[in-house]
RNA sequence: GGACCGGUAGUUCAGUUCUGGUUAGAACGCCGCCCUGUCACGGCGGAGGUCGCGGGUUCGAGCCCCGUCCGGUCCGCCA
């Protein structure tokens, strides 16, 4: 069947055609039925005239969604009523044979574009859903995306591989889904978070360069960005580098903008993971947002103003200011300060500019009057500020200033309409550091615990807070497009990180044994990166959600609303699997 | 685990949050009748509601209080 039958190509005028498809609208003028018939993305108007006796009384009951072939001439339409929003508006079907495949109950949301059903209804009849031509859009750009990775990565040389799905839970990392084994009673297999150790070991087994569009799944919670299964870009080379791999990547990422979007992306920016938590409080910037966090220390290593003083003075606080060039009122200014505790910050300083000639009376805030007219003055110089602008400051803990600025950066250009939504501005953030440090003071990989430090093994035992990796990230327009890294291929650098994050000999060689053994049989030198699919296609396709670029996705609360998955089993089931619930149901 | 917003007809929403009070409204959809050139067709008529669920306060609750479920955004979490 060709899928392109409503061709203007095919719709010669005076040629007998049969069409068929979903009845998308109907207009019964009573002596003439007018049919709207769909299929994939194309609409043809059929007509069918009271003189086909047989089938106009047929037509009459006709109603949305039905499933209908008909077989007609084609004939252009009567002057006058042709309609120019269509693609196939200057013809027409004229029916003298209907055949109805399959009827519809009335649908239980209108698919029409006028429509605005909730996300709820619209995922438990995804099906429906999908009908709606955004829906269908979005799953097509996203079958060419894929497509696209495929054909540039083995035009490349690359070799697609699939691994399991079925595999041994990792240790570090997310929660892992757990399958219960019934042959190995007691044990458990998990879901992959991520092929990362099968795609290392395909580099000691000598395949140069691999790729997979993976499945990967976290039991994490979820975010507009985030589901518990996704798919990734997975890539890997050995014999390689950092700058090839990012170079690779982006070729990848502007071939795919401009096989399908036609946009022409310049050489992505890179700069390292310290400057961008100075610039932006983020390791993943929105370029677009013209704000940018100000380091104003040194103007407050004297104050009066404790506040500013005591991080002013502290190496592991920090003190920074941004401006905004809107008026915004006192009500606004309370509600960013609420959002800001959202990230522990305990307050949010500003200062608003009404003129900067009179430091006295010109800036209005409560902190003015802990200020001296020096420090006023130079910090007016160095942030240039300018009649209109208000200033906010973030004062204290490392972590929580750019927590809670970085978002308040974002959020203000959001609010402000300051981010020209059309543009698209990638970077790369390189020079993670190793670890990072939970609260309690354990390190953790900032990447994985198969990062390739740039640091000496000396200096990773004895500073591991300096130690910065191999590893690098790429941006877009505020979203973590991917990461990768270079990998550790040396056994006993692997073993020493596993020991600096804590990692006892015996566990790692439990979880990992066989890993460890194959790094001693030959491991080239590689490294690669993961892209996530479902946010380049929802970045792509200008949605907010990756929900909408996954044709059957989980709500928030990790549920599918359309299968009710997951579902109770029985207990039979469970005793096959040698499993007891100890969950008690509250009645 | 936590914060906030929402849940009223098949759908999208309104229903004077502080200020509870006869019969809970609109639009679209649906059903019936009419209509020969519409394309968000049109006209006339009609049906349709456990106000998410449970409890409480009250003479009286869609509205107030407590709990709970569902959807969303965010924090935590996401090597």
């Amino acid at each position: 069947m060709n899928s392109k039958i409503f061709n203007l190509s095919n719709l010669d005028e005076g040629k007998t055609v049969t069409v068929y498809g979903w009845v998308e609208k109907v207009r019964d003028h009573g002596g003439v039925i007018f049919l709207d018939l769909r299929k994939d993305l194309e609409i043809i108007q059929v007509v069918i005239e009271p003189s086909e006796k047989e089938i106009f009384s047929v037509a009459e009951n006709i109603k949305n969604e039905f499933v209908i072939e008909v077989s007609g001439l084609v004939r252009k339409r009567p002057k006058g009523t042709e309609n120019i929003k269509m693609s196939t508006g200057e013809v027409e079907v004229c029916a003298n044979k209907l055949n109805i495949f399959s009827k519809s109950k009335p649908l239980p949301f209108q698919l029409d574009e006028y429509s605005n059903a909730g996300e709820e209804i619209r995922l438990k009849y995804r099906y429906l859903d999908l009908r709606r031509p955004e829906m269908h859009e979005n799953l097509i750009m996203r079958s060419e995306v894929s497509n696209s990775v495929r054909n540039f990565l083995v035009n490349k040389g690359f070799i697609d591989i699939d691994t399991p799905m079925m595999t041994k839970a990792t240790p570090e990392g997310a929660r892992d889904f757990l399958i219960p084994s019934r042959v190995n009673k007691g044990k458990f297999y998990a879901l992959p978070q991520s092929p990362q150790l099968f795609k290392q070991l395909l580099m000691v087994s000598g395949f140069s360069k691999y790729f997979q569009i993976a499945k990967c799944f976290r039991d994490e919670d979820t975010r507009k960005d985030r589901q518990p299964e996704f798919t990734q870009i997975d890539i890997e080379m050995s014999f390689t580098s950092c700058e090839e791999i990012m170079n690779i990547s982006e070729n990848l990422i502007i071939e795919l903008f401009k096989n399908i979007l036609n946009v022409d992306l310049k050489r992505f920016p890179k700069i390292t993971h310290k400057e961008s938590m100075e610039k932006y409080g983020t390791d993943k910037p929105d370029l677009r947002n013209p704000i940018i966090l100000h380091d104003v220390k040194d103007l407050f290593l004297d104050s009066d103003f404790k506040v500013f003083k005591d991080p002013a003075n502290d190496k592991k606080s920090k003190l920074v200011a941004m401006k905004l060039k809107k008026d915004i009122s006192r009500g606004q200014i309370d509600e960013y300060t609420k959002y800001v505790g959202n990230f522990g910050a305990k307050g949010l300083a500003y200062i608003k500019v009404n003129d900067v000639s009179d430091l006295k009376k010109g800036l209005q805030s409560p902190i003015v009057k802990f200020l001296s007219e020096k420090e006023l003055e130079s910090l007016v110089k160095k942030l240039d500020l300018k009649n209109g602008e208000v200033v906010f400051f973030g004062a204290g803990n490392k972590k929580i200033v750019f927590d809670s600025m970085g978002a308040l950066r974002q959020k203000l250009a959001e609010d402000f309409d300051l981010i020209d939504k059309t543009s698209w501005k990638p970077l790369w953030i390189t020079d993670f550091p190793m670890f990072d440090e939970t609260l309690e003071g354990a390190l953790t990989p900032s990447h994985h615990p198969f990062t390739k430090s740039l640091s000496t093994l000396d200096l990773l035992e004895k500073s591991p807070h300096q130690a910065i990796s191999e590893a690098y990230d790429l941006v877009l327009n505020g979203f973590e497009l991917g990461g990768g890294s270079m990998r550790i291929h040396d056994a006993e650098e692997q073993r020493k990180i596993f020991s600096i994050l804590g990692i006892s000999d015996e566990e790692a060689k439990q979880k990992f044994g066989f890993f460890l053994e194959a790094l001693e049989y030959g491991c080239p030198p590689h490294g690669g990166i993961a892209f996530g699919l479902d946010r380049i296609v929802m970045l792509m396709a200008n949605e907010d959600s990756i929900r909408d670029v996954i044709a059957f996705p989980k709500t928030q609360s990790a549920l599918c609303l359309m299968t009710e998955a997951p579902d109770k089993i029985s207990n039979a089931e469970l005793e096959d699997l040698s499993i007891k619930s100890t969950f008690e149901e509250i009645e």
